[in-house]
DNA sequence: AGCGCAAATGGTAGCGCTATCATGGCGTAA
DNA sequence: TTACGCCATGATAGCGCTACCATTTGCGCT
């Protein structure tokens, strides 16, 4: 029976109608939504009341409109896994919907790309961009932004770059209590397959199995530490040097669960099985650990708990610098967590 | 020198600044940036040029506001591989940024996932639901919808139900093609790693598969074909069926990438080079095809396409739903593409 | 010329929400 | 008691854009 309402699409519940119920005014209501102080506890209730029983939900465009905070954020990404993209763009696409900001989705590929990317962002007058992992660590990226005076946020940045703020997790701290827990299911000799060498990130995660290992007086032979490039392939062909001889390690440690799925396969092709013969173990805990079998043990980020967190960060900075307001950049850390499945075990008695 | 600006946030052009800088009034200017007619072309370009001189863009929210078209549209997924759902995100945001349109993720997984994910979409007033792949079969899912009168659009549905908007390939041409493909390097005997059994475009793979095989003249051999189930591990353990025997196929064409990548991984286990002693082909496109070594050679679905049509469909169907105009149901098809990459070869003269 | 009709443009009034200021009530200190 | 300040609430005025008319302009026709 669609009464007729003029422009309106539907019957919509908005916030004068949460106020007619109630029996306040419009103003009240947006007071409570937006958890204000300076209301009465009572007032509060019955106005938390009423949005349930009508089912109120707050119509963000209006809000963004009144607030004036539509902030348009840019998400520049360049081939990243895409296990990682998703779990962060589901991360950030929660918090945007809540903040209701408007977001871009960029994706700079190739050399050039991200010179054009970025003009781009300048001409459609971008607030502020988010910058997920690999690009993170591009100075040439974080100069251009810096240039164009756009703020930004990068994730799982490894640079320690004390001028701009980021999200990441400590990964020497991660590679470190992977390499222990390793040592402690008994494995003496682990091979290490080594993160692109571009990759700041790479070289902490080396630094903490390095440590972990001395702390537990064991010798790391440079054979047994091989270059990777966070592909697959490389993975595979690291795995061939470090199994494919004599005296081969018990253990891989993986710089991330692409190389490690390919090690998996190489010690496949070898005869090898995991983890009874070799245990074999990741970093990021990507879609890719849980694809293959065996499931990898590896190391997990909070992807999109860090997404979310960057975009929040962002749009604090976004603010600070349209109200003039002095801005400190934050380095904030998140936690961790060990994975264990099926590809690592205690190394065998044989 | 952030000069005083009431309860602006920055210096944001709007409409009316373009308006006063062409001479026109903001209504003239609305109607140059919605592409409506009636408007001279000689001001229309004046508008244009100022357009991008002041390099306006349009506020969103003020759009969505006035339009009263802000539909609450949710995706609903329930574990999909990760790199499908993040192209289909990729494909979706565009949409939905374009389109201005408040966009809600949300996971259901496990058998009551569904269920709670529905009761939520209901009590939060969802205009219409997206439901990417796996979930686009879902008769529960699409049921539930239905009851609750809320209009959805499935991507990559198989399941021919003609009362459904959805966006699809042809699965069947598809297969089809690409077996044709694998004849034409050769291949006389190929092996088939089936889909999971309650996904109806499983089905329609293998009949075009056998379709394409019986038109060549020849046999399919029932101990040729195995089940899978979309899985890396059914793949592994397939392909093990498959080629652990004296009389095995030159080829596999497995119903999915992950399958097909674990195909491969068997294959190496076995001492089997791809694709020189064996090619092995998968289906979708998905990053993991080109993750693992060799890559693989595969049917590309556009993704990304398909679900920002599947949003733009999806909106068309609300808006007649509000007006009241009749909706006739689309069953959308886009074009696939053969994907030629390392895991397939011509058959070797050994 | 004059008329009519359509195309081109402008004016006005909101969309749902919140910033800001105004108001009224109440407690406390003088 | 009076004065003052603080707290809870309300009234008002937009945010940037577009729907819906009203108006103007152009132009073909009689």
């Amino acid at each position: 029976m669609a009464r007729k309402v003029g422009r309106r699409g539907g019957n919509i519940v908005t916030i004068h109608d949460v106020a007619r119920h109630v029996g306040v005014s419009p103003m009240t209501v947006s007071r409570v939504i937006n958890g204000e102080k300076n209301v009465r506890e009572e007032t509060r209730q019955k106005v938390l009341a009423s949005v349930e029983a009508l089912n109120y939900s707050p119509n963000m465009a209006a809000r963004s409109l009144a607030t004036q905070d539509v902030a348009r954020v840019a998400l520049l990404y360049s081939n990243p896994s895409s296990a990682y993209l998703s779990e962060f763009l589901l991360g950030i696409l929660e918090q945007s919907a809540q903040s209701g900001c408007q977001l871009t989705i960029e994706s700079c590929d190739g050399p050039e790309g991200a010179a054009s990317a970025i003009e781009k962002l300048k001409s459609t007058g971008t607030d502020g961009v988010v910058l997920p992992a690999p690009l993170s660590d591009s100075t040439r990226v974080a100069k251009a932004l810096k240039d164009l005076n756009i703020p930004f946020v990068g994730v799982a940045t490894a640079r320690p770059s004390a001028d701009v703020t980021s999200v990441s997790i400590d990964d020497y701290k991660a590679a470190y209590s992977m390499t222990k827990r390793l040592i402690a299911l008994g494995h003496r000799r682990i091979g290490f397959i080594k993160g692109h060498p571009n990759n700041y990130g790479s070289q902490l995660r080396y630094d903490g199995f390095v440590a972990a290992m001395a702390k537990a007086g064991l010798e790391v032979d440079d054979s047994d530490v091989v270059q990777g490039y966070f592909t697959y392939r490389s993975g595979f062909d690291a795995a061939e040097t470090l199994l494919g001889r004599d005296e081969r390690p018990t253990a891989i440690f993986a710089s991330n669960d692409d190389m490690a799925a390919g090690a998996v396969a190489t010690a496949h092709r070898l005869g090898l099985d995991v983890p009874s013969q070799v245990s074999i173990v990741g970093f990021d805990d990507t879609a890719m650990a849980t694809m293959v079998w065996p499931e990898l043990t590896t190391v997990r980020q909070p992807i999109s708990d860090m997404s979310a967190l960057a975009l929040k960060l962002l749009l604090d900075q976004i603010r600070a610098k349209r109200t003039g307001t002095p801005y400190t950049p934050i380095r904030e850390i998140r936690d961790f967590s060990l994975i264990e499945r099926q590809s690592s075990a205690a190394v065998s008695d044989a």
